[in-house]
DNA sequence: TTAAATTTTTAGTTTTGTCTAAAAAAATAT
DNA sequence: ATATTTTTTTAGACAAAACTAAAAATTTAA
């Protein structure tokens, strides 16, 4: 498979995780920065390697065969990123450009021992879960703070906007995965939280 | 730089260490697995970015950017090499065609992060050298063991032949990188040497 | 020092992934 | 239900990196 192959795939499983139907042309131009008429044509390819299941004007969805192509695509980013984190100590801001590239490494046996390397880790850095060798997905109970209980403990598992801004700005209040958290007060005025983190007060 | 860029500056790299003079087209061909044409073509283009000195049927020579960026390959390729081997556990004959791919990713922070993880390693799991940041690198007197004196003590720091099968022969007698070797006879007959490496004694 | 052999370059194609502009299909609005 | 707008596909072109076949330059040999 071709580095643009696996973004293609990546991508259209992306999408298919947040809308379950047929993925239009359009959608995944957009998050290519390429043209409708180069998604079609890729479309194609796709369809004759039998990796996407592809009609004219209905959008497409992946087969089986590429919906584990693309997973195992995502569980090499999500582990080239916690290395890039726990061992060469990269913040969690910096490391998506690299892992998109570190993604297209080939070798089977290096991811996975890899994988042993870094004690077989089911999260990456921003809290999303990485596929096993066999492209098995950890499930986790999340939910967003806002949406989240007065008085009752949550963990912080992820982050919404992976944006290097807000990362920084979380890192910077010292809010990291794993932080403790419970909301004390709602301020229904202007959506205001405060809340305690990690046993330190703050408004959110 | 593209990766056929990239191992068109290697290949001359590796080549004008051998022989100083302009390298041929057909020599440069005869690494990639490509034709005389095609360097032909990519010597323009390395010439256009200053890489090479050119002129044609004379030969290509690095220029002083040239040299350096082929050393900044080099370097990530070995850097690689001893992370796969020290860190994730691969035997020094499996690492090189999973380092030619993981020599090409661009990140200049990440092989320095690297580098240091590593604990900035000089020689690479072959023996071979490893060009620091600056691209200067860590000469050393070797010679070849049929060249070597009796009853001197010599320390193992590379070998000549990177061959599968000769790396893998070398691993189950036991000869790694740091062996101690002091040769006690010399049959001139069929040039068989009665060796002690690392207090076992065996003939070669 | 010419002639033969070899090496290198040029010219013209191919493949991959992209693009633009135009045509076709589908969705929407009146 | 038809007209308009939007989306998607087709058709044709381009750049990068390779190839083949033929021409040109250089080297070697007689």
């Amino acid at each position: 498979m071709t580095i643009s192959e696996e973004n293609y795939l990546k991508v259209i499983y992306h999408l298919s995780l947040v809308s379950p139907k047929g993925i239009n042309t359009n959608a995944i131009a957009g998050m290519l920065n390429t043209k409708a008429s180069s998604v079609t044509d890729m479309m194609k390819k796709l369809s004759d390697k039998e990796l996407v299941a592809y009609q004219k004007y209905q959008g497409v969805t992946l087969t089986e065969k590429g919906f584990h192509s693309a997973k195992m695509i995502v569980r090499k980013h999500r582990l080239w990123e916690v290395f890039l984190v726990d061992k060469l100590n990269f913040s969690w801001d910096e490391v998506h450009e690299i892992a998109e590239e570190l993604e297209h490494i080939k070798s089977e046996v290096l991811i996975n021992k890899l994988d042993a390397f870094l004690d077989f880790p089911t999260f990456d850095p921003h809290g999303d879960p990485i596929p096993n060798a066999d492209g098995e997905i950890k499930k986790i109970n999340k939910l967003l703070l806002s949406d989240s209980q007065l008085n009752k403990e949550y963990q912080c598992v992820g982050v919404k906007d992976s944006s290097s801004e807000f990362l920084q700005y979380l890192d910077k209040q010292k809010i990291a995965l794993g932080s403790k958290i419970t909301i004390k007060e709602k301020e229904s005025f202007d959506d205001t939280l405060l809340v305690e983190i990690d046993s330190r007060e703050m408004t959110l």
